[in-house]
DNA sequence: TGAACATATGAATAGATATTCATATATTCA
DNA sequence: TGAATATATGAATATCTATTCATATGTTCA
């Protein structure tokens, strides 16, 4: 390992120690693709997509997408264990929200990106 | 399908009518999914990191991962599909770079969130 | 032209994951 | 307390995906 893979990496070689300078951290970056990990699926997108206008509980939820409350309910578990919602609890329901404000930066961005 | 799941839906049927207006279309938000999932894997992250410094050749990246020319291959063909980066021929050599300027943008977004 | 180099790609495999189903937990109210 | 409601969760399954391996394509240079 370390080991050069072809001939471009002795002429490069001043490149790629330049990128290995200023990458982040190995456990950064894996913390980054657990994040979009995170967004990276249609359930989850549309469940925070519903939650950038107001809080709501898990059976509103599953009405709005017309989706089981189990998978809901696991998906919304997937999306609090990232930190991405919060929830309280009112008599029977749960109601959950946005727990952080760059999530809505992130998909405007993402958003951009999409409509090009 | 369509009928109720809860009794808070009657309650809440304003809430959810509002939220169904203004939610994106299906297919907007299906492409912003597909878009992040292309974001939600470590390799990928690295490579587009890589990439924040300078354009670079499939074996440069390769040696700077510390993964085979295959899989490094692979994972460069998912990043121009979505097009997140470009390519140019020069000699035995294919140089990619970033195609896009939101990318920088949602990774630093993205790493906010992480940091905290 | 032939050999070495650089990249791309198809098939196979192992690992991850979204949904479903059944059921458990927790709350309200008669 | 018991029934109905609202949510959570474990197990199973089907689907997807990242890497590996083998090999094809394309370029340079002697």
């Amino acid at each position: 390992m370390g080991s050069d893979i072809c001939e471009c990496n002795a002429v490069h070689q001043d490149v790629i120690e330049f990128a290995r300078a200023n990458m982040p951290e190995d456990e950064t970056l894996y913390d980054l693709a657990e994040l979009f990990k995170v967004f990276g699926d249609t359930t989850r997108v549309k469940i925070l997509c519903a939650l950038f206008e107001s809080e709501m509980c898990v059976c509103d939820i599953s009405l709005l997408l017309n989706m089981t409350q189990s998978s809901i309910s696991h998906q919304l578990r997937v999306l609090k264990n990232a930190k991405l919602v919060k929830n309280r609890k009112e008599g029977k329901s749960v109601y959950y929200s946005l727990n952080d404000d760059h999530i809505k930066h992130i998909f405007e961005q993402g958003l951009d990106h999409v409509k090009e």
